[in-house]
DNA sequence: TTGATATGTCAGCGATCGATGACATTTCTC
DNA sequence: GAGAAATGTCATCGATCGCTGACATATCAA
């Protein structure tokens, strides 16, 4: 999964947490912070510290690679795709 | 490349950004932050906020993929390979 | 050296973090 | 519906963010 915004990583937080059957308690404490962080990030907040970030992705067991990409070629390559992907998700999730 | 601590990132993005021929103050610019933030961000400040990080991947057209990893079945592979590649690093830099 | 450029350090400031704890709401299982 | 569990919201508080601006070191060329 591409990871552009706050809230695509929040999103991948989510999915992955949920996927492990964990509630916002038990896995805020795994990795140290309070559920209200649990919460906010998974909304998406901008704010969110890194260094916190990085070990929820870890507890998770979620990888994060970083890769020099090619200039795409297509105009639309790039944000057609995500926002594709998001309102997939979104709409998914409602119905 | 893996990133596994705000220091791991901090050198991706000052690599890159040594590679684009971009000096601190003008890379700042490009993303709408302060020099100062661009120094402590590549020394691995570990409580820099995410939506700014994101914002310098992007800058330098870094992507940034998650994905959740297989379960290892060697027992040191993820923190040793990591734990040689930091140390190397640092040493690098000292020597 | 002198000068130019890049990078690192410091102090002060307003804004916001993340923690805590209580309460509200939603989502289930009976 | 009753009750429990999970999630979301709110206010308060100390700690720290990132910004500014000036100064301090590199680093390199002439």
């Amino acid at each position: 999964m591409l990871i552009r915004t706050p809230a695509e990583l929040g999103a991948v937080l989510r999915d992955r947490r949920k996927k492990l059957k964990l509630d916002q308690s038990t896995f805020a404490k795994r990795i140290g912070v309070s559920r209200q962080w649990v919460i906010e990030v998974e909304h998406g907040h901008a704010r969110a510290e890194l260094g916190l970030i990085l070990r929820a992705l870890d507890a998770l067991d979620i990888r994060l690679d970083a890769s020099t990409e090619q200039a795409p070629a297509r105009e639309a390559t790039r944000q057609a795709i995500d926002i594709n992907a998001i309102v997939a998700k979104a709409r998914k999730k409602k119905a």
